[in-house]
DNA sequence: CTGAAAGCGCTAACAT
DNA sequence: ATGTTAGCGCTTTCAG
């Protein structure tokens, strides 16, 4: 007998063999349902696992049978919604498939983030799924963890270029980023704007890819000055409202890089007195719970983010049931254009000889 | 030698003691700055760690350790601003503590949140902290972990009455509820309807309690009709106006529970062609990162979310700290109102004789 | 200062 | 059908 010194009241699987007098593995099969044990001792100790309360002690479990079943998260931000809906996603299609999701955030820093990486490591998930912050440029801690052999897998945001040897999931950034352009162009708007996004990662690069592509495509020029590259949040959208009304280079749309991205855009309007859409208008990549809500309502280009978190599960799962495949997958799931009241066209003046496009 | 048959490329302790020639419980100290240890070899063991990509084994420390240095966390939503920001707060507060955070999301869903319990119990978390979820009314668990011994921690949700011997942190509801109704009063409101909120949780039975108690103080009735209970989320809000608006009742303001029922007034509103503060006035309790954008601006009870998840885990800490120490502690926050364009008394109309009232 | 021994709670392989 | 043996990788005595 070991066990005497017990530090806390929660029951071993030595505490039900006792009582039922059988053996420790005896009870480890019988409450895992294996096919050996008869019904009779099966009954039994689930019986007197439920008497006294028997919790599995996962830690043990996991050391012993050399896999953990939690998949660790790392995301750069939380207070978000559209990481939080990612998470909502992930969390729930891990949580039907029996495993458990261990979250961290990097709060958009790369030091962080990958501390994150190392203790998720650390604490043997059978998997990663990452979404990288806007400042990760350093791919050396992805290099060690592809040398480990432990999976991982990039959801939305990645590096560009992404380091070899892991799969990913995320949207058309660039084909939705060029039909939000393109629809702004058909109904009149010329001078458009470019704000926030980094392009060493994907996101920000094919979104911005996108933007230049439908302009091109319409004979229309990129302005150096319009294409104000930067991060994925509020100050971004905000700073960059400021910096071009105080340089009186406003633009008649600003296609946002993100939500936040956005909402800082009308900060600042509201801070300034400009209206949208009559003073400068706004569409962005990304979707929330509150562009219904504020005014004017925001088009955007909706992701399907919480799609995107049940699909990341999914490859990661495909992974993890073939560990021997070396196979990098990506999926790239389509992002639709939503319009509200925001670039509608309805500021842009005919008279000065741009006129209405066609619309739709 | 034990490490044969490798199932990854995962140094163990193991790996250096060999390299180094020494114990592996000489590199396990040494990593861990024992004072056993000579300079010379920490040094050594600390080179070849580093070389050779060493990280701990965190499930085999915690097995071993009978501590996981992890902390457990319970919420009801996770796309949702209050609960993102108090789930950052905890997470950085954690996190500089060296602990690990395990969220886990119930979704609302008593049943999932006893799951979500029983399986960090099973992870052996050093503690728990938990926001219940709006149905929450079995109190089992909560008595079973008690008796286990494992520190649990209500932030903001708690059970209404509360289970015995669990501490908590959470915002003075009642009270900020009464500021909010009683400067509603001041400035000419009197048919103020609540909205949402089950009064067997104690923020729902807590900010109706400061409603009704404002109301009395200031000789105005609380109408049965007005007083709507029910969940803490937008369908709550939206259904409670779509119902006064079908039954010709709309009060002149309304008090909502949270922050997502307000935002389900607003929607309610713009489908039926209301104008806010016009028809229908609004305040909540609970902020949120776009209220300054939505329109009319929401005016709230502030609530200091991201405090309320630093405070929780100071108070955690505290209690792992003192093991044996049986003392409840509740932490109770203030909050602050926050006017901005709601409820601003622009809509009372001074002609039925209420008149503005002396304002702050 | 260093290391041998024991064990955390569980599972997998191999008897019986 | 049940039990025995041998770890998983680490930490904690406790003896050198």
């Amino acid at each position: 007998m070991k066990n005497t010194r017990r530090i806390n009241t929660l029951a071993t699987l030595d505490d039900i063999a006792q009582r039922v007098k059988v053996s420790r593995v005896t009870v480890s099969k019988a409450l895992r349902g294996h096919p050996d044990i008869s019904d009779k001792t099966a009954r039994m100790v689930r019986k007197v696992a439920e008497e006294i309360g028997y919790r599995p002690n996962i830690i043990a479990r996991s050391l012993s049978a050399r896999r953990s079943n939690m998949i660790g998260l790392v995301v750069p931000k939380i207070a978000h919604f559209f990481f939080g809906s990612v998470i909502e996603g992930i969390y729930n299609a891990a949580f039907s498939n029996n495993y458990e999701t261990i979250l961290t955030v990097s709060q958009e820093n790369p030091e962080r983030e990958r501390k994150h990486l190392q203790t998720l490591v650390s604490m043997r998930v059978d998997g990663i799924i990452i979404s990288v912050s806007q400042g990760t440029r350093d791919l050396e801690i992805f290099h060690w963890i592809r040398k480990l052999g432990v999976p991982l897998l990039f959801v939305d945001r990645r590096p560009s270029p992404p380091p070899e040897g892991f799969s990913s999931v995320f949207v058309d950034d660039k084909a939705g980023a060029f039909r939000a352009i393109e629809h702004a162009i058909s109904i009149g708007y010329r001078k458009i704007a470019c704000i926030g996004g980094d392009t060493r990662i994907n996101i920000g690069k094919e979104r911005t890819a996108g933007f230049e592509a439908a302009m091109k495509a319409h004979g229309l020029p990129v302005e150096k000055r319009w294409v104000i590259s930067g991060g994925f949040s509020k100050e971004t959208g905000y700073d960059a409202v400021l910096k071009l009304h105080g340089e009186r280079q406003l633009p008649e749309l600003i296609f946002a890089m993100t939500y936040p991205v956005a909402l800082g855009v009308y900060e600042a309007a509201k801070e300034l007195g400009l209206k949208i859409p009559q003073d400068v208008d706004v569409i962005c990549f990304g979707d929330s719970d509150v562009s219904r809500v504020i005014s004017p309502a925001l088009s955007c280009v909706r992701q399907p983010s919480y799609e995107l978190g049940t699909k990341g599960v999914e490859v990661m799962l495909n992974i993890l049931a073939h560990p021997e495949s070396t196979q990098e997958q990506h999926l790239i799931l389509p992002a639709d254009l939503i319009v509200r009241e925001t670039c509608t066209g309805k500021n842009v003046i005919t008279a000065t000889g741009r006129g209405k496009g066609t619309g739709q």
